[in-house]
DNA sequence: TTACTTAGTTTTGTGATCGAAGAAAGTGAG
DNA sequence: CTCACTTTCTTCGATCACAAAACTAAGTAA
């Protein structure tokens, strides 16, 4: 099955934000809801009783009185229906299931080998999504007359550009034979929820944007690790654009010199310069001798001459093309993922770059962070956008 | 009077859509609106009484059968509510009145001069549009008993960066003694209705994209004239970001050899690069005697070696970065417009550029065009902006 | 015990919308 | 000219999301 249209949040303080405030702890009990939403007691109530009978929120006895009759608690029903959500990577996949509030139940790290072909990877992913599914409770006791383990959907995030709509890669750099390969529906043939595809950088901003800042309307996510991506949020929605290939900055051109070669045949690509693997390329033409991303990352620990000239090559990189992002879309908060954003002098030489190149207006109250949220990030925002078909649709 | 937040069409096929949907002629009669906004009929003919009681639409006798009931047509009443709108220019300013629709009333040009100071050319604008307010069927005998000339509020392009929400007017390049003035607070003092204040750009933007494309969710304009800059509809809506300054990417660097210096302090600006007036100043360094834009556009026309290569680079380095803009934002279609428009030499390399450096996906179905609407464009965005606001809350 | 708070429910009302039915005003075939 | 059929538009409940008010429940503080 293949979900095309983005979900409306047709109510204020619809379903899905109430799960995730109550959740997230910010809501505890019903007047809570009603505060936090601004909607009468009455209706939040009316909702509340839904979600209760749906099974996707529970009472779970009396909390503390603050001067007045004690609140009924709420929690998020554990060991209720799940979502499954896979984010893909270069070299490893996370896999995990997580509640219809967006918390991560199980997560697994599998190595995958993207060159095996995506019937073989996602055969296997879809094999430990359904594994994980079955046993939500590996861990506890059975508890309560729930839906055990009911897995409601899929989420699967994509290394390369994904066409949302359809759930096809298009022309992904580093994927061979995964062009044009319909995921979606070769998964909807293996296995009977809602499966939506997109890119793992707009899985890592949804999840990021969900996690450290619902409340801001405009941001923009940098995925920098072993390639560049990534994901915008405008007016508190995923921006996807015209083609589904809103965010891919990977072949924007910066100033370089000698410009590197490009896997698409141009040269002086963001990618080219910048990402994991270029610099890992560059230093192997240095003559270092590196393997992986893990190495490089390790050198500039070390405080290691080239690698730390080129992590800051790297850094200004992502700046100048940030810029232009920054000064066009004026984000509130600009965050980088992906392995590269541990690296400080990248991250140093990025800030530098994007306050010396952009309008002070554009920058005056632009927070430029990390993103915060672990190894986690991308099967949250792959959840979140499941749930946000499931649970509307519900 | 300052409005700060951005209208909500909280109904679908909401006022003024049906107003436009009048107006523009793709609606004539209650079933017309009905089929357009999916509302039922019922809806529709509730929602088109009240418009009528409000004297926003008027029906005006019955239509052609097409084998039934003949339809009661509707019309925006002539000579009804109107609303100002000022498209403040480097050396002109557009100003007009406009029906509830958008569509212009009355146009007039007048040149004014910036450096007089905020005061003296808003006090002059205002007074025109004023007079312009009192007369609208200066040219029409009087019709009907509609309250006539009805002036519902004004709407203000500025040719620098404002904030939207305040209406005050931050750094400017080039209008000497306009930093920090807070224009919506002065017009207040001066005329008693609601004013909104806005970058030319952006009003060029959603006039344009009234316009040409309202069916279409994202968009990019560029106003290329005497500076650069450029507005950014984001699901149908304009995005303005997080501190009103989203599409300013007039000081974004550019590669250009020597970088020119810029008003800003930096040098390799766009602005520097490839505005109108950058166009100016190049050549009269170059030794050519060219006194404005005029001249330098005369000369292109002219085949002129020099001011054609400029015009080239001008080009260059508007693609450069609107590549970036695309492949960041995946619009659907990217249109020029400006008096730089009618550059051929510019458009084909700003063109070529941008085909050579997007992603193939995001440029497969982009529309790269010229803004079509001719001098009226700012007004009519000004309008809408007004409308948008005025309408929906009658 | 009394007064006050906070929490949550029930009842009733409102506004936007839809659907069904019907009225108004035609066309066109026989 | 009549009858069947269309198209247009209105009227009249029914529904849905939500709110306001009144009320119950269950506490604290004095």
């Amino acid at each position: 099955m293949t979900i095309d249209d983005a979900p409306r949040e047709t109510l204020r303080g619809g379903p899905r934000e109430m799960l995730r405030w109550v959740a997230s702890g910010a809501a505890v009990s019903r007047a809570d809801l009603s505060r936090l939403s601004g909607l009468s007691p009455s209706t939040v109530s009316q909702r509340v009783e839904a979600l209760i009978s749906q099974g996707l929120l529970e009472e779970t006895g009396a909390g503390r009185s603050r001067g007045g009759r004690r609140p009924r608690q709420l929690a998020v029903p554990t060991g209720g229906a799940v979502v499954g959500a896979i984010d893909l990577g270069a070299h490893h996949a996370r896999v995990g299931t997580l509640d219809l509030s967006g918390r991560v139940v199980q997560g697994r790290t599998l190595p995958v080998r993207i060159e095996d072909g995506p019937e073989a990877v996602l055969d296997a992913l879809l094999a430990e999504v359904a594994a994980l599914a079955a046993v939500p409770l590996s861990d506890q006791a059975a508890r309560g007359d729930a839906a055990v383990g009911a897995l409601r959907g899929i989420g699967i995030g994509i290394p390369g550009p994904v066409q949302h709509a359809t759930g096809r890669i298009v022309s992904p750099s580093r994927m061979p034979g995964w062009n044009g390969f319909d995921v979606a529906a070769f998964c909807a043939g293996q296995i009977d929820v809602p499966v939506i595809v997109d890119n793992d950088a707009n899985l890592m901003a949804l999840g990021a944007h969900r996690t450290a800042h619902p409340e801001l309307d405009h941001a923009v996510y940098i995925k920098a690790g072993t390639g560049i991506g990534s994901g915008v949020i405008s007016s508190g929605r995923l921006h996807r654009g015209a083609q589904g290939s809103a965010g891919d900055i990977s072949h924007c051109r910066v100033v370089a010199d000698p410009a590197p070669p490009c896997t698409c045949g141009n040269a002086g690509c963001l990618e080219a310069v910048a990402s994991g693997a270029a610099l890992v390329t560059a230093l192997r033409e240095q003559g270092v001798p590196v393997s992986d991303l893990t190495g490089v990352l390790r050198l500039i620990d070390d405080g290691d001459r080239h690698a730390t000239a080129l992590a800051r090559q790297a850094g200004r990189a992502i700046g100048e093309i940030l810029a232009v992002v920054v000064n066009f879309f004026n984000p509130q908060v600009v965050a980088i993922g992906g392995r590269l954003a541990d690296c400080e002098p990248l991250l140093a030489s990025m800030r530098g770059t994007l306050y010396e190149r952009c309008l002070p207006l554009a920058t005056q109250t632009l927070l430029i962070e990390r993103v915060s949220a672990g190894q986690d990030v991308g099967i949250t925002g792959a959840a979140h956008l499941v749930i946000d078909h499931v649970v509307a649709a519900a």
